[in-house]
DNA sequence: GCTGAGAGTTGAACATGTTCAAATCCACTT
DNA sequence: AAGTGGATTTGAACATGTTCAACTCTCAGC
């Protein structure tokens, strides 16, 4: 494995031909049946420049992910602008995921799988994966933290982690749908983020107060590890 | 792919010693360590046999997974005859997941990945992968209803489904424990069983009643995809 | 213009999961 | 004993992710 940034014009220029057609090929076949000399050849390089600039095949995923989610962000940024409701600017959000990932929804499954083993450098939990996650978390603190919803701090704490978690649910709900215009998919989004902002109301009553603050320590103490 | 169930008593015999080479190899050195020629090599095998008695070498895993099902549910025997509280039930089950599954943490996650692949047919949520699903959500059903709690109709129908799903996720958390033990599983087991067994009390609270009705019919809708 | 060091490039070589057509074995029939 | 058909076994061949030592290119400093 051998990383590294392009120090030179001519290695830019390398580099940004590789990882493109890299993410079209992704789209073309999916995950599998793009070869890494598939790659090299679309890209005019050869297979051991593809390996200077990306130690490994699944580091390419990592780079469709970050492409992915530059999209989404940049999709909902007017909505977060405009909208002070937090179950509109939940339900937008999210329902923006989908609907970017909609191009890449046949592809979608060998990727995940690619994602969800866990000696995979790709892992969401992992430590590959951290500056990208953090990102989307921030996402999340954001669409929370500047609504007008008043949410207990401790809550607001573990919010936004939380609801990465949920977009991460969402999505494998949604690589399974097969319904018309991802119908499906969308109504679950709109029941759950209505019932997510619901319980975070509910939270507050006296009789949940001992669960909530149970099930908050246990989540911090799971997010520290 | 030749899946062929063994039809003489040789091919019983070839069978078994290249499930067992392998069984013994992912444990000695873990899953990618392990190449199907070695377990070949072990078996007194070709390599040419060990496929035509296993599709893939994630099938291979997969055999490993229903072997632990066996151990699992022969350990939690004695307890589910004997003992008649929930939490107590839930909690031992779910400890004795990871205590079977601790001999072969190093390969869990393969087996997990394995598990999780949308695209794959060993899928747990496709047809392939319904007789040991529901097995193993059977065995959940006894946890609960063979209790002394109880519990809602509505609830406890879909309960089994949810401790499976809740099971997979401890799974998953234990496959990163990197711990002495598992000490960090374990204690994540007690704390969450016993929030588990008191929300289920507090959801008859009227206040809650609305909420719950809605979450039951959302996973129903989804469970009857 | 020459040179050298470092950046970039190359493709052969390797490891390993998988396929497959041919060879071998064996229980049974005739 | 010879034949037969299916089960079993075999290992060479293939596909593909990955490595690496050698090669080429570029350009700053002289």
């Amino acid at each position: 494995m051998a990383v590294a940034a392009p120090k030179t014009r001519r290695g830019e220029t390398s580099r940004a031909a590789i990882l493109e057609a890299a993410l079209d090929l992704f789209q073309e076949r999916g995950y599998d049946a793009t070869t890494m000399r598939a790659i090299a050849e679309r890209a005019g390089a050869s297979l051991g420049s593809s390996y200077h600039y990306f130690p490994s095949k699944e580091h390419l995923v990592l780079e469709f992910y970050r492409h992915t989610h530059v999209l989404h962000a940049a999709a909902i940024a007017p909505l977060l602008a405009r909208e002070k409701d937090l179950a509109t600017r939940l339900r937008g959000t999210i329902r923006a995921v989908v609907v970017t990932c909609e191009p890449f929804h046949a592809v979608a499954g060998s990727i995940f799988s690619t994602v969800a083993n866990p000696a995979s450098p790709l892992n969401p939990f992992g430590a590959a994966a951290r500056p990208l996650r953090d990102e989307v978390i921030q996402l999340y603190a954001e669409v929370v933290s500047k609504s007008d919803a008043r949410i207990p701090s401790d809550i607001m704490e573990m919010l936004p982690l939380t609801l990465w978690l949920y977009q991460m649910g969402i999505l494998y709900f949604w690589i399974f749908d097969r319904s018309p215009g991802r119908l499906r998919t969308l109504e679950v989004i709109d029941e759950t983020t209505d019932l997510i902002v619901r319980l975070i109301g509910l939270a507050n009553l006296p009789v949940l107060r001992g669960s909530r603050k149970r099930v908050l320590s246990l989540m911090n103490a799971i997010a520290s590890t």
